[in-house]
RNA sequence: CGCGGGAUAGAGCAGCUCGGAAGCUCGUCGGGCUCAUAACCCGAAGGUCGCAGGUUCAAAUCCUGCUCCCGCAA
């Protein structure tokens, strides 16, 4: 078939050079425009442009697709187009375009995590189970039919990051299969229960603060779900400190003496920071001053910018 | 020219304002204590203080240039 793909980063990737690879033709990328980043504000490519130039695919950055993409769109007369991760979303003169509409790689089992953030949230609200669903898109918000879609075990310590790695790979992997049931009329459309759908907007730093009132699991899944971006934060003195990794910890001393948020005598150059929680305690593992590289929370006592009684900050404000 | 921080022993930091013998925590090595230990005690090794100039009797510290690293913002 003849494939436009619209997707921008890096967990895009995995379909496109499936599909590269397959015996499908790309015959054009959609991806975000260039944007400013880095120090010196230099415009930075999306990773799915590098790679389609690399394989020499056409590439479009349409500042609004449904308003500056369609005609052109229409001259590639593609057979479908398929999204992942693209990040604007398409209105029904895209949509009905190619001849098998345009079908998304969401990164959870619909109808949950609908929406922008569907990784980092099922992660922060502590789930042990997600999966990839491949979805005919439709003008709503990944409310279409499910055509396809797999289960993945979320790991007990592993990052949003991490297992979007993984679940890039499912969904590259499922994509072929469907395009192929698709192609040979084998498809199922189920329709999604929308009374059980919830939603997930994009993650804002404001919503990455950690409250040590909570229990140290829960702190944990927010610090999980967090990384790599936006990362976790508290603060001290007013300065932000963003944390990696934690890890919870059972206190074998009596804890009632102390304040949530406030660390723990046990900690040291040897052992690591240990923060006491709503409910049992955090390890850092991973952690960065203001100004700083990333450190292990063992370094960070070794240089004493954190001491045993400090307490971090309750009320945390950051710049969106 | 977006804003800012930094480069000191293997790691993480202090010292720089107010020039005048290189310090802290951890690690490493050796010894001790202990049934034992990631615990504790004693000792040792390890640094051209990023590079190049300048000022000075004297520069980690003051001045100039360079290189590299990082944070924020997007």
């Amino acid at each position: 078939m003849k494939v436009v793909f619209l997707g921008t980063p890096e967990f895009a990737l995995n379909s496109l050079r499936n599909l590269v690879n397959s015996k499908h033709q790309v015959i054009a990328v959609v991806t975000q425009p260039d944007k400013e980043a880095g120090r010196g504000k230099k415009l930075i490519a999306p990773a799915v442009k590098v790679f389609a130039q690399e394989c020499g695919i056409p590439v479009y950055q349409f500042k609004k697709i449904g308003r500056d993409g369609v005609e052109e769109l229409k001259k590639l007369k593609p057979d479908i187009m398929i999204t992942v991760a693209y990040g604007q979303l398409l209105t029904k003169a895209v949509l009905e375009i190619p001849k098998f509409g345009v079908i998304n790689v969401h990164g959870s089992l619909l109808p949950k995590y609908r929406g922008a953030s569907p990784i980092q949230s099922a992660i922060m609200r502590g789930e042990t189970v997600t999966g990839i669903t491949i979805m005919q898109t439709d003008i709503g918000l990944d409310d279409g039919d499910i055509l396809s879609s797999e289960t993945l075990e979320i790991l007990p310590t592993e990052t949003a990051g991490e297992l979007a790695i993984r679940l890039s790979k499912l969904g590259a992997d499922l994509l072929l299969k469907t395009l192929d049931d698709i192609q040979n009329g084998n498809v199922k459309h189920t329709k999604q229960d929308n009374g059980s759908a919830t939603f997930t907007t994009k993650i804002k730093k404001s919503d990455c603060i950690i409250n040590w009132n909570k229990s140290a699991k829960q702190i944990n899944s927010l610090i999980r779900g967090a990384n790599p971006d936006p990362i976790a934060s508290t603060a001290i003195g007013g300065e932000i400190i963003k944390i990696y990794r934690g890890e919870v910890v059972v206190p074998n001393f009596d804890v009632r003496d102390f304040q949530n948020g406030e660390i723990l005598p046990s900690s040291s150059a040897k052992a690591g920071i240990f923060v006491k929680c709503g409910n049992n305690a955090l390890n850092i593992l991973s952690a960065q001053l203001p100004n700083g590289k990333v450190l292990t929370g063992k370094q960070i006592m070794c240089g004493r910018k954190l001491k045993v009684g400090d307490i971090f900050d309750q009320n945390v404000r950051v710049e969106e």
